[in-house]
DNA sequence: AATCTTTATCGTAATATTGCAATCTTAATA
DNA sequence: TATTAAGATTGCAATATTACGATAAAGATT
């Protein structure tokens, strides 16, 4: 036990539960303002921006973007974050019911 | 550790992520989809809805009491759960910038 | 009062998350 | 090609979550 079953919901309950549970840790929301803020990306300025090592930050992106809220471009050297528009308008039409 | 380092993030951030881990499980997405259609609540109706059983739905509804997203009264025997608009208004407000 | 009904709590096993030091990968630069 | 810089990955310890059987608490019913 102890594994979340999945396979009972829907997949609109799912979906939302993921995107809902990627902002469910205040690191990745400060992440998700950020660059709401900054729009351009840059990733190494969120490292910087949090109070959390480089290892734990690389982590917390890795979630935003699989649950689909971010997205990393590779710009030569360094790669560049940035909000998917998407994710965030179907939270937003979810919420405006 | 493994502990969330929530001092180090504003009271907002903290907000965001609390209500939002508190959606970020289907059972709980399910719980609340289902008193936006019932309005009125019946405690028991919801553990008959879900396929879980009663400790397990009896905790959720606990966490999303504890997030402020649902209210519970006495009603006699049974409880009587329905959902907590500020909450959700809160949410809404967040994700329509 | 004994029993039933409804919901919460306890205890515990299985699994997931958080955080970081150490290390690896890859591209830029000297 | 050595070195540097930017990020990701690995491995691990600490903690949290998920799920449920057993049981407790409290009002309703008989």
């Amino acid at each position: 036990m102890g594994a979340t079953k999945t396979e009972h919901f829907t997949d609109k309950q799912n979906d939302i539960a993921t995107l809902a549970k990627a902002l469910g840790h205040p690191a990745r929301v400060a992440i998700i303002e950020y660059l709401m803020k900054v729009d351009s990306c840059i990733c190494g300025d969120i490292v910087n921006e949090l109070p959390l090592a480089q290892p734990t930050v690389s982590q917390h992106l890795k979630e935003l973007k699989n649950a689909g809220l971010i997205k990393g471009t590779i710009e030569g050297n360094s790669i560049c974050y940035c909000i998917d528009e998407k994710a965030l308008k179907k939270l937003q039409s979810y919420f405006a019911k």
